[in-house]
DNA sequence: CCACCAAGTAATCATGCGTTGACATGATCC
DNA sequence: GGATCATGTCAACGCATGATTACTTGGTGG
């Protein structure tokens, strides 16, 4: 039914018995179906097909479509806020913020890494995951805004994350205009309004 | 293997014979479940049984379950902005915002009707609902806040949309602390300074 | 060259789930 | 009170899909 050629990926070289690289293209064609159609609808004789390499062998690397969803979903941090810091500043978190939303700074992933990120498996170790990466990425905001000067600092730093994480919603997955359209340079002048207006004077 | 009982709804009365009242209790109890558990961990066989119905009477009232699934998702335009305009001006479209988001004001759905809105069958039909959803709540957004002063006044009036959007994400399927326990008064500050930040100084 | 083991293949199983059609039953109207 | 139709029940089918097992192939070391 959802067989459709949703990567550009199959039918490489004559790739034969070379373990690493099986594992590698099972799991960026993973990445891809996951990320565009969630969990359920990713089926592994797709992502098989995709890859170029027999079904049985997903579960061979992976032991089963769980442990593939969940190896997939592992790179996904690293992609966040990258290893690391954010830049100090209020002018560099919105333009930091408006480059990784708008960008195709995921080209390295694929994919969104945010999308990824919020797809479900229904595993609760999955949740956790997610819970943890997106705690994490509010940390390095409210970091690189400068410390915490109101009392509730956090929770403005995660509404950014919120709204990063909305932003990647309705641009990718709902293609709202001219949201979806719109270039970094476009989004960085009313970010930098939302991050200034949100984190209030500067506390230094 | 997912029918553990997600709503406490099964097991009225004697309610016999009352088509009404079926049609009613299977679109409740589906829309709890496509909103907590998505399109493909719904299943026809838990709907019925959350309603207290058998499940044939899914084909006779809706057809399939995508008829199910485009029934309970054609309610939710009615709770994003209700059939009412937003209030005029930038402190109540805070107030109506931070109301929205974080206050139990979808108690009448009995979901958040955003989530539902995400919710996705792979149909194209439902895609364009959910757009055009969207893009009317945006457009409401930005008669709220006052016309178009600035270019990119849409843009800016979508961006609040995508923070409605994160926020309900991160809130009820991500968990993300302290967000996810705000109370829509705590809410209301970072939220104005965010609506004054973002659409600037007064136009008018 | 042979033996061995990792890498890859083919075929099949098991089952959850959407769908379907034939049947039962209760209400409503003449 | 019986005909009739809407409402509700039951059992089964068929298919997609994740999992699994037995088998083949090719490279590598002795």
């Amino acid at each position: 039914m959802s067989s459709d050629d949703v990567t550009g990926q199959a039918a490489d070289g004559p790739r034969r018995r070379d373990a690493a690289a099986t594992r590698r293209a099972l799991l960026l064609a993973a990445r891809t179906r996951f990320t565009r159609l969630g969990y359920d609808r990713t089926t592994l004789r797709d992502v098989a097909a995709d890859a170029g390499v027999n079904l049985a062998l997903i579960k061979r690397y992976f032991g089963s479509k769980e442990g593939l969803f969940k190896a997939a979903l592992a790179e996904t941090p690293r992609f966040l806020g990258g290893t690391g810091e954010f830049p100090r500043g209020r002018a560099a978190l919105a333009e930091a913020l408006s480059r990784q939303l708008a960008a195709g700074a995921w080209a390295e992933f694929g994919e969104h890494p945010v999308l990824m990120l919020l797809r479900d498996s229904g595993d609760e170790q999955v949740a956790q995951l997610r819970r943890r990466a997106l705690a994490e990425f509010g940390r390095q905001v409210l970091e690189a805004s400068g410390g915490s000067s109101a009392p509730d600092a956090e929770l403005r730093a995660e509404l950014l994350v919120a709204l990063g994480v909305g932003v990647a919603v309705v641009r990718s997955a709902v293609g709202l205009r001219p949201l979806a359209d719109a270039t970094p340079e476009e989004l960085l002048g009313p970010l930098h309004d939302i991050v200034e207006g949100l984190l209030g004077p500067p506390s230094d």
